[in-house]
DNA sequence: TATATTTGTGCAACCGATTGCATTAAAATC
DNA sequence: GATTTTAATGCAATCGGTTGCACAAATATA
């Protein structure tokens, strides 16, 4: 085991070979202008000798570094790992690299790794807003530092970057209708913080369907918090308590939804028969814990490819633009009605 | 909308201040032989000209980039993304960043990220081997270029590197005797491909328990495959067909078990009473779908701390070592003989 | 007042690559 | 044989920081 020895450069080359580092960096490039002898001198040698070009120092010279930065509150969701897989096929197509940061949905978090990404790391940055986050300078400090930004999913109006997200009104309106015609009416709603687009949006699908089918949601019938499992459980308790019971709760995640449905279940209630419960994303535990869970498909890889296609495309100059993806509603055994 | 301004640097503030780069630079560092006003100065106009330091350079001068990269298959199954959980929480501790990159259980992918990282992006790597890996001098190549090595979970005698694990063996062993206690006597394992340490181990744990219980399995009792669900219902179309079913099956995957139980129920199979199933990692799901998952723990993120921590420690010109953590079974409906 | 310290700044080299331009030697042309 | 082309290579600046050392001015000591 020896002792750590220094890397080689291109001038450890030059030397053994009696050259320049400019020959050398020539001859591994196949510039026209360096004889083939030399070429083939410089190639044993900088294998030979184990050479490794120096990511950092190109990136230097070349002030800018291949890479594009990814922030989303975790990688635990399918959802975001989703997304993540759409963004490297794209990326890799055209021989970027990504680096995953995960903001853990906390503000101060997402502000150190932006702050991180904008001293030259990355090219350019996809993201999906920490809910902690209700306070957006970091993010336009990105552009102000000529870094490009793509928000999908979760965004803001008072960023101005490019957008690639679902039509969460539509998709949370079809829920809505989809119970209607299970014959639910008292549709309670679990949403998330108000400040985050998508919960936000959802929200407001669900009254807009309701209120068009003329019921007004009463003041209890709309719960807000955090989309924990926890989260889910606690309502359930609440809901449990009520003297008139929902017919059916719509969560904004599916994670809520299942945290809600089980304890539901724990507690003797009949799930759909009494109360259908319906979540949003579409998990892939969605389709395995019984009652399978209905919910809405985000698309999620798609997502991943749109943003990516859309940053490269600003960074060769291209403007930003905002794209919305439609939802799809996958019904499962937690919404349909008893089989008659 | 103005073109992209050139990003600024310290000689920008140099410039602005009538001073020199080397000023500015002591300055922002609060270097004790700069005066009070001048720091305040640059101070000031750093603010006012939106300043960022250059990682690139910086790293390029440092010679180090405080970075450890992480390698793994996927960051899609829970025991991944904890482990990634794990290490983040030790490496932010100390000021350093963690790259995430995905294998997807592709040797050529595998290779060409590590040659990647090798070329100045980390100063340490995490990894996980692929299993379409077979051949590891990709690995003993980033110990050669003075990039220290710590493997998790999935490694290889033949790469002199530290390594995190768990007991695979005893791991399997325990599941095996649980088993025997549940009254079982014919049970199956699904392996996965055997150059993979963590499936062979758990292979080799299987035999061994099996063996000491005066059992030889028969040689269509094991299994050899991928690890994913899709290969579970396979293998439970084929245990379905066979004259002699086994009273248990155990997968050396959760995604394999999820697989082959719910083939088995859809094909009307009653589990646990006619077939105990159990897997091996205890994702999340294990707990949630019905009958609930037998599987064992292997503590990921406390792998991914342990891991960390020993790859700081190499960074610091500790040698690299071998911590082997004991699993846990963790015994859920699958698994459980009928309620007498 | 002359000398020794202290304080604050700048020059220039360096990290490891890339690249415009100059230079040299060899080959081609007249 | 003299001159122009061509081919092959090296010098030196550059990217954006950091840092050892020299240096000048201000202050302290003799």
């Amino acid at each position: 085991m020896e002792k750590k020895r220094r890397k080689v450069s291109i001038y450890d080359i030059a030397k053994a070979l009696n050259t320049s580092g400019a020959t050398v960096s020539r001859a591994l490039h196949d510039h026209s202008s360096i004889s083939i002898e030399m070429k083939e001198m410089v190639r044993k040698v900088a294998k030979e000798m184990n050479y490794r070009p120096n990511t950092v120092a190109i990136n230097l010279k070349r002030g800018k570094c291949n890479t594009i930065g990814v922030v989303v509150p975790n990688i635990h969701r399918n959802f975001f790992s989703s997304a993540i897989d759409g963004i490297e096929e794209e990326a890799y197509k055209i021989g970027y690299d990504v680096l995953i940061c995960q903001s853990r949905e906390s503000y101060e978090r997402e502000k150190k790794i932006l702050n991180s990404l904008s001293r030259g790391k990355v090219d350019g940055v996809i993201a999906s807003i920490a809910s902690g986050t209700s306070e957006y300078s970091h993010y336009t400090a990105l552009e102000d530092c000529g870094i490009p930004l793509v928000l999908f999913d979760r965004m803001s109006d008072r960023v101005n970057a490019g957008s690639v997200t679902i039509d969460d009104f539509r998709g949370a309106y079809h829920v809505v209708e989809h119970l209607f015609e299970q014959g639910r009416r008292r549709i309670f709603h679990y949403a998330g913080f108000q400040h985050v687009s998508v919960w936000y949006n959802r929200y407001r699908g669900y009254m807009q369907a309701m209120q068009s089918h003329g019921i007004e949601p009463g003041e209890d019938w709309v719960f807000i918090g955090d989309t924990s499992e926890q989260a889910g459980v606690m309502m359930a308790r609440q809901v449990l308590k009520m003297k008139q019971r929902p017919d059916a709760i719509f969560c904004t995640s599916d994670f809520v939804a299942l945290g809600c449905m089980l304890e539901l279940i724990r507690n003797g209630v009949r799930v759909p028969d009494e109360i259908a419960v319906c979540g949003f994303a579409d998990e892939p535990m969605d389709a395995l814990i019984s009652p399978s869970l209905t919910s809405v498909n985000q698309f999620s890889k798609k997502m991943g490819q749109q943003a990516a296609r859309m940053l490269i495309d600003r960074l060769n100059g291209e403007p930003a633009v905002n794209i919305m993806l439609e939802p799809e509603l996958i019904i499962r055994d937690s919404t349909l009605a008893k089989k008659s």
